[in-house]
DNA sequence: AAACTACATGGCAATTTTGCCTAACAAATG
DNA sequence: CATTTGTTAGGCAAAATTGCCATGTAGTTT
């Protein structure tokens, strides 16, 4: 199988690299939310929680699904909490086991 | 345990968010390098490869060990492997197993 | 001690990112 | 049609990132 190309690697991972959202991943963590939902939880202008939808959703991190007036986001891949949770373990706190990390 | 600190994970994430350092960390997934075999690697200014090295350092993601005139840097923690993998199933290419992803 | 090697660091300009605002636009609903 | 919800684009200023240059520094050699 061929490589990640090295620029989708860079995009994804600058795709998570912003507190703000970092922050949207973890409300999406705990299930869907609409545009509004995510605005009120993180604050801001809802232009720029769009964008960064936006941005999450063209690195293929999330995704969504039309529901009446609201379009509702969520995590596109279960695997997002395990990717988390090693970030952790790299940042400094040991939460994975030892098969998994260090 | 308490969660990472959000500062934390994105230093975390910003640090391995850069071609270039992404490129490092390859290189020295493969074993301890000196700064001056990195620099002839992916090229550029021997200070580029120094502050490139200096962030990663300080977000925990690699370390050094001093080796005579030579100061030869390595991988800090070996998730950073499963962790890349991680990223490539998120960038879009499945590499890993069903228990760890999607 | 002087010179040299291997890196690190500060400064600086160019580029990119970010966030707010405004406005135009689309789609679903009443 | 009017309203609500959200996307997208443009403009713009503030902030962060990047990369090279010049200089500083620590350890080594002569």
């Amino acid at each position: 199988m061929a490589l990640t190309e090295p620029k989708a690697r860079v995009a994804v991972l600058k795709a998570l690299a912003h507190p703000t959202r970092l922050e949207i991943i973890q409300i999406l963590s705990q299930g869907t939310r609409c545009v509004s939902e995510i605005e009120k939880s993180v604050g801001g202008d809802m232009s720029t929680v769009s964008k960064h939808l936006s941005l999450m959703r063209k690195a293929g991190l999330i995704g969504f699904k039309k529901g009446g007036l609201h379009i509702n986001y969520e995590i596109a891949c279960g695997c997002l909490d395990g990717f988390l949770r090693f970030v952790d373990s790299l940042a400094g706190n040991r939460v994975l086991d030892e098969q998994l990390c260090c």
